[in-house]
DNA sequence: TTGTATGCGTTATCAT
DNA sequence: ATGATAACGCATACAA
């Protein structure tokens, strides 16, 4: 008995345009039919609303027009912003994206890595926090932030430079005593990079600098505690802060702002990401840029390989500062 | 000959573990497998590194596992959000997730409704602007925030709830002048019941109200003027006003401030969302909270028809009120 | 309980 | 140029 109920086939459709299986085929994937058979066909498929079934095809040729994305969350900006970025680039090719949030979860991320293996998705893109992912061979597979060896790409944004170009803008703004404040001290990524840049753009420019950095999961009352102990009579020590993240900063302006310090007139203070999700509503603080639609723009490259091959696996990005209401100027 | 460099197939297990092709699946699949076959299996499918392909399994079953999710876009802090909750709700399913991300575009809405019927996604989650979407008998699709037809589930906020709270805190407040600001005219959905329970909690509490709605596309400017305008000696004729989201608040407050209009103590804002990306690091301004997580679950809910049937095909869930410093108290 | 055989919808390789 | 037919990898009904 035959199916009911069901979505229609190349074989109906050809029973109902008086075809061959093949030649519905080649009308469907505009290979060339010659008049009569092609009208037919297009009239049976209009007439049955037929749909190719990108399973079947997928399943035919190995190419699922799929990659997949894994990042932490979507609750940070910087995050959905990037998988912004990806998914229409992606859309661009004409390429679904598995969506695949890992909350940090480095079980999570190995999990999701099965998974994608299993479904043939032509491509990874991954930004990760799981030191030992095993990724596939078999699947091109770029990485955000995170260099994994010598046969996976890794893009990040320059945040050597970018940390650098922190302590020159706030030695050219004035300041002599500047700090750095930190979170997520145990992660080897690119974004660790940030510091030491930062550190050699003071010692270039012969700042007095101070770090503080967070272990993992320390409250941010530790970056209280420590901005208040550097205030005497009133006065801040430090003229200049650097933040691993506007979201630190966000926070130290308040903190300062509570303990009557002036930003940006006592201290000013520089941020990293940039993004502005109110347009150019909302600057939260002074920050240096991540050029995120580029680094998009670079992993689709990647995992396409529309780049000359022999490149570098670690592709540094260039990063920009912007004013944002707490520095000078 | 035979393909090289392919991943291992069933059959490969098989003939490695030297049982049949049954024999394996079973294994793969969890069904009862005597002991000594299915060691054999299970050493065979480690020494190849055998992986199922999904596709060929959805190919065969007709079920993906895969649901998709139309959004305009990630950038607006409510739609990466609901995102967010949605992909781990999913996750926990454990279904994929596709996602598109439309721009507001009505065609590209349409066409990855056809995308996604030839991918036989299980299920179809919406937050669409194309008032004539065409979707498919076949898949079972939620909608959010627009209702489409009586067979289809719409998912929302209690938006008349909300527009209604919003008069009446303010006039909880001390306001007797209040006004509503709101961009996006043309839409026939379920946010623009704001208007409307907001009118209502006016009327119901007396409260004088002016309403200025932008024509789409209409820049924010004309809210500018209209401040402007309303204002006299130094003291605005509001003393309460009503955004229709907490993006345009952020706006009006800006303004109002640039006019030496204090706020909360001359004129107190209210918006709408509620998002808080900073966690409680960032309240923009008092306003009315959608619940998103809950519209997520309720939409994955329906999807999976994990509700009891009959219900009826508009669920406005509860909204509630949150202050962040732009409102008195 | 295990093995065998068939078919899912499509593409591709053949003859015609 | 078109039509018949054989894979693709897996699940399953059925036979052993």
């Amino acid at each position: 008995m035959k199916k009911v109920n069901s979505s229609p086939t190349m074989k109906d459709v050809a029973r109902e345009a008086g075809v061959a299986l093949g030649t519905v085929s080649k009308v469907v994937n505009g290979l060339p039919v010659r008049e009569p058979y092609k009208h037919k066909v297009e009239d049976a498929i209009r007439k049955l609303d037929y749909h190719v079934n990108s399973y079947a095809q997928g399943f035919k040729s190995n190419r699922t027009d799929t990659v997949a994305l894994l990042v932490p969350n979507l609750w940070d900006p910087f995050f959905s912003i990037l998988t912004h970025h990806i998914n229409r680039e992606l859309q661009a090719r004409r390429c679904r994206m598995f969506l695949c949030t890992t909350d940090f979860n480095p079980d999570l991320e190995q999990e999701y890595v099965t998974m994608l293996q299993n479904n043939k998705v032509d491509g990874i893109i991954g930004l990760t926090y799981n030191p030992q992912l095993e990724v596939p061979e078999g699947i091109p597979f770029v990485s955000i932030d995170r260099s994994m060896g010598p046969h996976i790409p890794c893009v990040a944004s320059d945040n050597f430079q970018g940390g650098q170009m922190a302590a020159e803008k706030l030695a050219d703004l004035g300041c002599t005593n500047v700090a750095f404040l930190r979170t997520g001290s145990s992660l080897n990524n690119e974004p660790n990079k940030r510091k030491a840049g930062f550190e050699n753009g003071c010692l270039s420019r012969k700042l007095n600098y101070e770090m503080l950095i967070l272990d993992d999961g320390e409250p941010y009352d530790k970056f209280d505690r420590f901005l208040a102990e550097h205030i005497e009579c009133g006065r801040s020590y430090f003229d200049g802060i650097f933040c691993v993240t506007d979201k630190v900063a966000y926070h130290v302006i308040k903190t300062l702002r509570n303990l009557q310090i002036k930003v940006p007139e006592d201290v000013q203070v520089i941020g990293f990401d940039g993004i502005r999700q109110l347009g150019d509503l909302d600057p939260v603080c002074s920050s240096i840029v991540q050029p995120v639609e580029e680094i998009a723009q670079t992993c689709i490259g990647l995992l396409f390989r529309e780049f000359p091959p022999g490149r570098l696996p670690l592709i540094c990005l260039p990063v920009t500062y912007t004013y944002g209401g707490t520095t000078r100027e």
